[in-house]
DNA sequence: TAGTTCTATTGATTTGGATCAAGAAAATTT
DNA sequence: AAATTTTCTTGATCCAAATCAATAGAACTA
C-alpha cells in the first residue's frame, strides 16, 4: 500500500474496500524540475498526492511571480477554486523539486463520493482545512509585519527555508529577496 | 415570506416544505450600533441573515482592530472557520449600523440539512463561495499594492465609501486613515 | 444647545523596505 | 572541469506610506 492511501485509511478508517477504489483511479506521474502541474487560464482537472518532491503555487501577476503556497511529501495539491468551480485557475502549480505523484481525475472523484461516504468525508475534512489555512493566509498579510511574517514562517515551517529558493520564499512574504536576505543575516541564519 | 426565504427559494428551488421548516429554526433579532454578534475567543453557534444593516468581521490584534470584511443587507454572517470546527473564533463580528438578523443555530442547521438535501446544497454553494471569497482576498492583499486595493473597492464596492466609516475602511485596505484620506482627495472623492 | 467624543483632513517628519547596482557563490549545462 | 546561468548577498539611494501633530467637522450625549 502507497503512503498515501495509508495516511487515508488511518486518519479516516477507510474500508480496504475503499482503499482499494483509490488505488484503482490512482496514476502514478513524475515531474521534473519546473514542470507544470497548473498553469493559469487552466481548468484545475486532478488532484496531486506528492510522494516525494516538492512544489509551489503562485500567482503571475504584472510580470511577478508572487508564491503564496509551498508543498511537500504527503500533501495533497490542487487549486480548490478552479477545482470546485470547474472554472479557469488563476494560480500556477509547478515542481520545486523533482516530484513522484499519484494523481486522481475529476470525474473519478465524484463517482467515489458517490459510491463510499468515508471518502467523502475524507474531502469535506480537506476541504474545512484549506478553508482554515486560507482565512489564515490573508489574515497573517493583514495583521503582520514583514518581520513578523518571516519570524513566524522561520519558527513554524524552518523546512522551507531549507527546501526552497530564497525568492521564492520571500515572494510568499511578500517581500524583495534583498530584504529576506537581510532578515536572514540580521537573524544568524 | 422574509427576503431571505424568497432569496433561498429562488436561487435553489427550496420547496415550500423547506422553506417552512427553515422558517420555523430562524430567530428574528436586532443589534444596537457597536453590539456584537461574535466575539474572539468565542465559538461561533449561529449563523445570521441580515435584513437590513451593516456590520464588520474584525481581527483585533496588538492592539488594532484590522477589519477583514463587510456585510449588508442580504448578507450571511458568521466566522465559517469557528461555526464548522466549533473552535473559538480568532475574529469579531459587530454591527457597524443597527441591524434586524435572522439567526440559525448551529444544531438546527445540521439537523435540516440532514432531513432536506437542498439545504445542504445550499450550504456547500454558500462554503464554496466563501472559499473563493477568502483566496481572493489573500490573493488581493499579496498581489496589489494598497493604491490599487483601493482603486479596485471604489471600483468593485463603492457603496462600502459610502456606509462604512472610512478608518475601518483603511484598516480592510492595510493602509492608515491619513493615507486613504490622501488616495480620495487624489481621486476628487 | 453646549460639551464631549468620534471621525476625517492636512502638514511635517521619519522610516522600512524597494530599487538600483555590483559582485560572490552555487547550481546546471556543455 | 569550464562555461554559463541562477541564486544570494551587500551597499547606496530613493520613495511610499507610517507616524506625529494639529485642527476641523460630525455625531452623540448630558
Amino acid at each position: 500500500m502507497n503512503q498515501v492511501l495509508f495516511n487515508i485509511q488511518r486518519a479516516f478508517g477507510a474500508s480496504s474496500q475503499e482503499l482499494d477504489a483509490l488505488d484503482k483511479v490512482m496514476e502514478k506521474t513524475t515531474l521534473e524540475k519546473n514542470d507544470f502541474f497548473l498553469t493559469e487560464g487552466e481548468v484545475c482537472k486532478s488532484i496531486a498526492f506528492i510522494e516525494s518532491g516538492s512544489m509551489r503555487l503562485y500567482y503571475d501577476y504584472q510580470a511577478k511571480e508572487n508564491s503564496n503556497d509551498f508543498f511537500f511529501e504527503n500533501s495533497v495539491v490542487l487549486s480548490f477554486a478552479s477545482f470546485l468551480s470547474q472554472q479557469p485557475s488563476k494560480v500556477n502549480i509547478t515542481a520545486i523539486e523533482p516530484c513522484k505523484l499519484l494523481v486522481i481525475q475529476y470525474t473519478d472523484v465524484f463517482s467515489l463520493f458517490y459510491q463510499y461516504p468515508s471518502l467523502k468525508r475524507f474531502a469535506e475534512v480537506l476541504l474545512q482545512e484549506h478553508l482554515i489555512k486560507s482565512e489564515a493566509r490573508a489574515a497573517s498579510l493583514l495583521n503582520d509585519t514583514p518581520l513578523v511574517r518571516f519570524t513566524k514562517l522561520l519558527e513554524e515551517h524552518p523546512r522551507i527555508f531549507k527546501r526552497i529558493p530564497l525568492h521564492y520564499v520571500a515572494s510568499y512574504l511578500s517581500i524583495s529577496p534583498e530584504t529576506l536576505s537581510r532578515y536572514r543575516t540580521k537573524f544568524l541564519i
